[in-house]
DNA sequence: CGATAAGTTGACTCATATCAAGCCCAGTGG
DNA sequence: CCACTGGGCTTGATATGAGTCAACTTATCG
């Protein structure tokens, strides 16, 4: 859905392609109300940096519909991306007054934004917020511990694998598109981002993706479009467990 | 505090050492009575596991003394430690019923107890409860964002400082032993618990170690007593820039 | 068409893992 | 009291996976 129809077609809560994952998902139509008279829209373009780390940050968001990713860097420019935000995502902590993280777009991006202040009091006063934004924490916490399992003891290759089958589980979650065993999407990031990512060089990434290829787990068309011809072959290239985490 | 003392004096919530920092710390006394009423206490002894992930696990509990890990590992074995728990953190989720970590208790440790369905329950009616454990949630999503900088990107020798100065500035936050600059602290973990938490193996984090020892970084007396003479030296060994986190 | 950004590939280096030997020290039992 | 044992740790030699540097390909866009 493109940016300029969102910003015309969300006016009202109850129409948001968020409204049921979002921080706002436990909310009844009177609380909806509430923050409806404090949200506003923004949007940025592909690659546009939405804060830096550090800045003041006044608002907290969801986030409609793009790509976006968060990232810590060393003074030297290395750089880590620490965590994915796709549409219901949220961003910003209620409580800390500059951003901690750098929040960058990959893609156009389309943000349900709140003042903080209005939001913090509105989460006193409604429960359902509060619980729901539990909620995710906790999710996005046992994410970044997945995470720290494939950064400190996973194998370049293996991380490619697991990039992959994310990806992949989260596509066919969303589009429904569970052709019998057949996964085909596209990379939303470029190789360097999944560098970041992965806590790789971009060259490793290049020189993994092509050796998932030559070995068949993977078909490359282009160089974002993946084909998957056999799942549990990526899963166990992955070196997770057979379940190895859950729909995001 | 020896677990037996803990056991015997904590019987009233107003009395426990955690009482300000842990999911009750913002509860009123007649909150307090009712977690009161729910509440048991279980110690475990230095090495045992006080459970496996996968598990059924009908309790949350707050760290009340000790030292205790949350590990993942691989089918092969790899194992990379994903949290460390020290008096006060709150071990468990609300809304799940099976453990999805190894918890090793490191030291002797002593957990206060609390039935899931009770909680749960308690939580609902309680806000203040839910309140905290968001603020708490949302400190360990950062901390656990802070690691994955540390695994992605640093370097043997830079995960070893910043361990160091993590251990040591919540060591002098505990112990306010602001002795002027010159920091001295036990580590808490094995060689191969550091090795765990930091994606290295034991080989290297022993002889990263020696490294910072012989380059006059740190001063060790046996395998596990540290002196910092230079906390600053120390800081720019991890790596960080000038503040790099917050007291533990 | 250049020009620029994204991606691939090769040659070489280097940090960390791996394998192996041995030290230190506390605890145990003869 | 001493030999023995085992866990925690250190150190050395060697192997290897990923990083670095550099050249080159593709695709896109003015």
């Amino acid at each position: 859905m493109p940016a300029e129809d969102i910003q015309q077609l969300s006016l009202h809560c109850s129409d948001c392609p968020i409204r049921h994952r979002a921080v706002c998902a436990r909310c009844e139509s009177t609380e909806l109300d509430r923050l409806e008279e404090i949200k506003y829209y923004r949007s940025f373009e592909a690659g546009q940096t939405v804060i830096w780390s550090g800045d003041k940050m006044d608002f907290v968001a969801s986030v409609v519909s793009g790509i976006a990713t968060l990232t810590q860097t060393l003074e030297d420019g290395r750089t880590q991306m620490v965590g994915l935000l796709l549409p219901s995502d949220f961003v910003g902590r209620p409580g800390r007054d500059s951003a901690a993280y750098n929040i960058t777009a990959t893609t156009d991006i389309v943000m349900c934004c709140f003042r903080k202040k209005p939001f913090e009091e509105l989460m006193l006063r409604t429960p359902h917020i509060g619980q729901r934004l539990l909620e995710m924490t906790l999710d996005e916490l046992d994410a970044a511990r997945e995470w720290m399992l494939l950064l400190g003891r996973k194998t370049a290759r293996e991380k490619i694998a697991s990039l992959l089958a994310i990806v992949a589980r989260r596509d066919a979650a969303i589009q429904l598109r569970v052709a019998q065993g057949q996964l085909a999407f596209d990379l939303p990031l470029t190789r360097e981002a999944m560098a970041d990512y992965l806590g790789l060089t971009l060259e490793t990434v290049s020189r993994q993706i092509s050796a998932l290829k030559r070995d068949g787990v993977i078909e490359l068309e282009g160089k974002r479009h993946v084909t998957v011809p056999d799942f549990d072959r990526l899963l166990c290239e992955a070196g997770d467990d057979s379940d190895g985490g859950f729909l995001v």
